[in-house]
DNA sequence: CTCAAATTTGAAAACGATTTGGTTGGAAAA
DNA sequence: TTTTCCAACCAAATCGTTTTCAAATTTGAG
């Protein structure tokens, strides 16, 4: 059913239809009214391609995917959705080509020159990220999920990983720890970065000199945490802790600490930064695991909401949100043993 | 820049433009050329949305997201991305409202109608699946992630759950298992069905009579997997191995295992369904998980695979693959402790 | 009761591509 | 030489909306 057979119908042009429908003052209310109902009950809707190439609007918003499967990604999205729901905006997922980095510049310049989204989301930015050059220059409304130094203005939400690694590590200072290893995430993420400056300062502060022996980083895999783990505590002057970066990270270390015959709570605390899953919780791991702990779910939420609010014509000047993170203890955190 | 611009300023018509870039042949191939490097060096794109509009193609497929953000979904997502790379498709992630039944049905319906998409994936079927009727009474395209009985033809692909789970049992019954307890998921979608039935027939099959107080269903959670080991182990006449649906719930396993002071491989057996993540392998935990595997993106590449030739044309009808799935043996597993 | 102002409605021109149904000029066939 | 055919190109219609501008209708003040 096509607009002009719609309107016929009621006895209407078209534009009176369309302005009823798009909620335009113009038309009086008893009309709108029988428009809306008579929508409904003849089953009109408006061919979205051609809203679209009328409007200029994509009526979409665009996520880069990695390849790497990121387990929180679907969490994100989920958030993402929850917000989306209402909205006539669709969520569309762009694969990253090749972790090749001219390629990946192509890809959002062609995502943009191709107008299929009216804003895009950046995910893990980087401290100097071109992509944010480029999407500023441009001209395409974008949010960064994390943050970047790069000298552009752009809106970001982002969580406190430094302070959230820094209380998690002060406070294993605080048990008594001073051997205290860290396992953070892939080099060249700003929240990596952030997470190793939270480290340093807590030990820091504390008189505490760093080992770089006792700092990973990586993809969040059990495998990692396993591995570092392991190599560390077989070695002659073991760590008592370990920051475990993420839910993943943590179970190889529980492993790593089993399998050496070793107590997760007792001869080595773990503290991890808990996404909030809903298939994997920390509260559920044995012993339960201490996290840092900020949903991501929500994070999809809001950056959603934001977005929104960017393509309606917000200025990104001002969107800048910086979420907290709670300390959460539970059982794999104890005063170091002597 | 539009194409009437770069037409002109090629000295050519639209037309001739839109031809030679589409792969028309009442074009000469040297005039095309010519387009062809002009398109770069100008940075021509054609308009999504006018193309759209013109030709009826959405130039996506859509996904519908279940509320529960699965941890297999970012998995799919990635290996469809893979394959759509080099296409001109987009994935449209579409938010499940309410688990509500009429909202599903409703929301497929408007997904229809608004025609924001060429091809729907459905995921987790159920045995009479009112989506799959309502799709085909529509006329839209679509590829079924897992199978139906429904009375109405169309296209899909499957693992062999009843297969997997058969074997995985009837494995652990040649190991002189006879108590074996099974993780199942949400009752109602056919692959669940599919898992009982493997179970029960491998069950049957040895003369061994079932339990039903052996038999879990839910979300795969690591929570459920802890939950009902936990309490089988811990009655009069628990369970010597476990089939334990997924590689959360066998986390949870595990972890009821170890909580009672046995030991998997040894007083318990376990066996789960390992769909392939980067970031928890079967391989590293544990002791090392036996598992069915099965990679869940390379499903995700075949089903974009399907749906792209499903949207160009090919009949539903004979596209029906059911993949194999193969039983990795490792530590996880041994001969029953008498 | 008139006339201007305010409210509703419509006709037609976009939006930017694709595609139908021609032209055109030159080579091959008669 | 004339006719036929083919390759290469183009003008204009079309996809289904939104929106500008103008017309018709109603309202309210004088």
């Amino acid at each position: 059913m096509k607009l002009r057979e719609f309107a016929k119908q009621l006895g209407l042009s078209p534009t009176t239809v369309s302005r009823a429908l798009s909620g335009y003052p113009e038309v009086s209310e008893v009309t709108r009214a029988r428009v809306a109902e008579e929508a409904v009950r003849l089953g009109y809707r408006p061919n979205v391609n051609a809203v679209r190439l009328k409007t200029g609007r994509a009526g979409a918003i665009g996520v880069v995917m990695g390849r790497a499967g990121e387990f929180h990604f679907a969490e994100f999205m989920a958030g993402m959705a929850e917000r989306l729901l209402t909205e006539d905006t669709d969520i569309l997922v762009i694969p990253m080509a090749d972790p090749d980095h001219n390629d990946e510049m192509q890809l959002y310049r062609r995502l943009v020159e191709s107008q299929r989204v009216d804003a895009i989301i950046v995910h893990s930015p980087r401290p100097n990220d071109e992509r944010i050059a480029l999407l500023h220059k441009l001209g395409m409304p974008f949010l960064v999920h994390g943050r970047s130094d790069i000298d552009v203005p752009h809106a970001w939400l982002d969580i406190d990983n430094e302070g959230a690694v820094r209380r998690a590590t002060s406070h294993l200072i605080d048990l008594g720890h001073t051997r205290i290893a860290m396992i953070n995430g892939r080099p060249g993420a700003t929240y990596a970065l952030h997470r190793d400056k939270g480290y340093r300062e807590a030990l820091q502060s504390r008189g505490i000199e760093l080992d770089p022996q006792l700092i990973a980083s990586g993809n969040f895999t059990d495998e990692l945490g396993f591995r570092f783990a392991r190599s560390l505590l077989e070695q002659s002057n073991p760590p008592t802790a370990i920051v475990a970066g993420s839910m993943m990270t943590a179970l190889g270390v529980y492993r790593a600490v089993r399998s050496l015959g070793l107590q997760v709570g007792r001869e080595v605390s773990v503290i991890a930064h808990d996404d909030v899953f809903p298939y994997l919780t920390a509260d559920n791991m044995a012993p339960s695991l201490s996290a840092t702990r900020s949903s991501m779910r929500a994070a999809g939420t809001r950056c959603a909401d934001l977005v929104l609010q960017l393509v309606s014509g917000r200025s990104p000047l001002d969107i800048h949100e910086l979420w907290p993170v709670e300390l959460i203890l539970r059982e794999s955190t104890a005063p170091v043993q002597r």
